[in-house]
DNA sequence: GTGGTCTAGACCACC
DNA sequence: GTGGTCTAGACCACC
């Protein structure tokens, strides 16, 4: 059963869609997997202390996108391809390096700077 | 005169720090030049609604690290040497790139993929 | 016994013709069989839940079409002959079609695909 | 500016859908074209009597089916290119016939003489 | 004003 | 219990 107990929200993205990025995070990390079942709508309500609307919102987002499937009144499962799972992790990386290099430019750091930066802090891939 | 009306907060980080961040962040910006006078310890804290112990723990980093100095009872300005430029710069990049491989390597980024798209994401120099 | 028990009701039609309606379809399923009995006007009522007089008037309706008929005090029983049978089916279709081009034509759709479509759609005859 | 007042629901499908379906009708009759205003969401749901959250749904789900842009702050518009529209032209063409279709063998109604009747009753094209 | 998000709570069908 | 729909009403940013 994939969990959502304790997760905390910022205010400046719309909680349904921090719910579907926790899920995709859980995905790449291979903490959840596919055919895993998903709570209610209620349970997440719940866990989260978040409306039952607005997980009914998060869900519908998530059944939108892919990777997360309704099964009439026998609740939701992790459906995910090999396709699915590039793509978000293509999506969530993208996410990231697109705010770091806007709040990079924004400081006017220097590309180079940056680049020898990152190589010096990744450590051993 | 430098201002920080409008500065909003985050709570990760001790407001002092978050004050001295900004001003550094004008520097590089070229917003703050050297020379410039500072708002009196009861301006900051009007300006951003913090307290006046607050913002005399800032102006007390701020001047520690070496970037404003107070002249006594005329108040204080911003005093920048290009060494201190520079390391300003270096602080301030390698803050935001240390977070950044952070949360990369949190969510198992490729290297690879990462660096690509900055180079992608970065546009012209 | 034929039942009418469960029978919801739209508010586009008397409710007395869709007992009527009712009845011929089953009539035309083979659910209802030449010489069966039909409840009483109360029971009619009771199960539908409509007035005593709204089932008087159905079965009034039913007799003049000539497929129910009243004996006496010994109640009604369902009375078809092969012609009433295609006379039924002849009305129900005509009345099923007659709808069904009238919304057709409403939304101006193509008579060649509205066949082709059907053609497709009805599976073995 | 589309209008949608008078509009009347049945409660057998979403009011969002009904919404939705009812332009999508709109636009095949002609009566509504590329490029034209749709009422703001406060204004649909004046219109109508149905909850502003409603007409959102409804605005989200004509904005996923493509014929309904939102344009930031300026309200929506309708959008159509002719693939939209021959696909809207299908999907309720099929909806039309399905349903026909389905009450047709749920009352044991023959093809020929179905066919039969809607090519006497259809008129000129 | 506009679109969009969220909570609170009711009600529905299906099981 | 499950998913899904809807109303009522607040609040937000953007203009």
């Amino acid at each position: 059963m994939v969990s959502f107990a304790g997760l905390r929200f910022d205010d400046r993205t719309p909680v349904y869609q921090q719910i579907a990025e926790h899920l995709k995070r859980q995905i790449l990390l291979g903490t959840v997997q596919d055919g895993e079942p998903m709570p209610s709508r209620r349970e997440l309500a719940a866990q989260t202390g978040i409306n039952p609307n607005t997980a009914q919102k998060a869900y519908r987002l998530m059944a939108e996108e892919g990777y997360v499937r309704t099964d009439g009144n026998n609740g939701s499962t992790v459906c995910l391809t090999p396709a699915l799972r590039t793509a978000i992790e293509e999506e969530l990386t993208r996410g990231l390096v697109e705010q770091f290099v806007r709040d990079a430019r924004a400081n006017r750091l220097s590309y180079k700077k940056v680049i020898s930066l990152i190589s010096e802090l990744w450590g051993e891939e």
